[in-house]
DNA sequence: CGGCATCCTACATGATACTG
DNA sequence: CAGTATCATGTAGGATGCCG
């Protein structure tokens, strides 16, 4: 295997977090699919910007670390559906904190900006 | 400004916290920095890896953000310390969020492993 | 000590075309 | 519909050298 070692002194957790949830699409994605169950083509359309390489890409990553699940009905046309896993539940408390750290971020940058906008 | 509309349907603000917290090296960076101020070799030598370009880079990014403070002490050998800021404060329950989750994480996969393990 | 400027490479990503 | 394969490219990142 090649897990981080916790024993390591200078193992930092953080770190395999964000290397799970922190790839460049991997936001976006959990933030759609841990609201409900989604198919492939809908996370395509609702993710406008992503090719469908990079969705297959990133979702094949998170299902690899277990985050969501992927289920094949075989039938035609062809449908996949990816949900959040058991073990991707357990990360919605952080998707949310972050997504509510993330709009007093922005609050506060707006704030800022019209302090210093002198126009 | 460049700050991305909140009120677009398609903003995600995960995106926003990943995108400030998700650098390469900026988990590290916090794990080090949020638990103790720290001077510019002291993370160097912290972070083994680390270029000195890519640790300036990354911290002044996180300076940007208005995560971390730069103070200078004008004096022979320069002396420069970073710390989070009071902004950055607020990202400490995130940062130890991301740890626990970790932790379990990797215990799961541990777990697995071995179960899986049948030499 | 704590940087910055330059060059260079590898990988991540994008675009496009094809398929079961 | 849900991908895979291939080619092209941009950028993140590493190595090195110089500076106040």
């Amino acid at each position: 295997m090649s897990h981080p070692a916790p024993d390591d002194p200078l193992f930092c957790p953080t770190e395999t977090a964000l290397g799970i949830i922190g790839g460049k699409w991997k936001g976006m994605i959990l933030w759609c699919i841990c609201r409900k169950t989604m198919r492939f083509n809908e996370l395509h359309r609702t993710i406008p910007n992503i090719s469908q390489r990079m969705l297959t890409k990133q979702l094949r990553e998170l299902e690899a670390h277990g985050i969501i699940t992927r289920e094949v009905f075989a039938q035609i046309p062809p449908r996949v559906e990816y949900r959040l896993s058991a073990h991707g539940q357990s990360l919605k408390p952080i998707l949310d904190a972050l997504e509510n750290w993330s709009r007093s971020y922005l609050n506060a940058v707006a704030e800022a900006d019209t302090a210093t906008d002198d126009t």
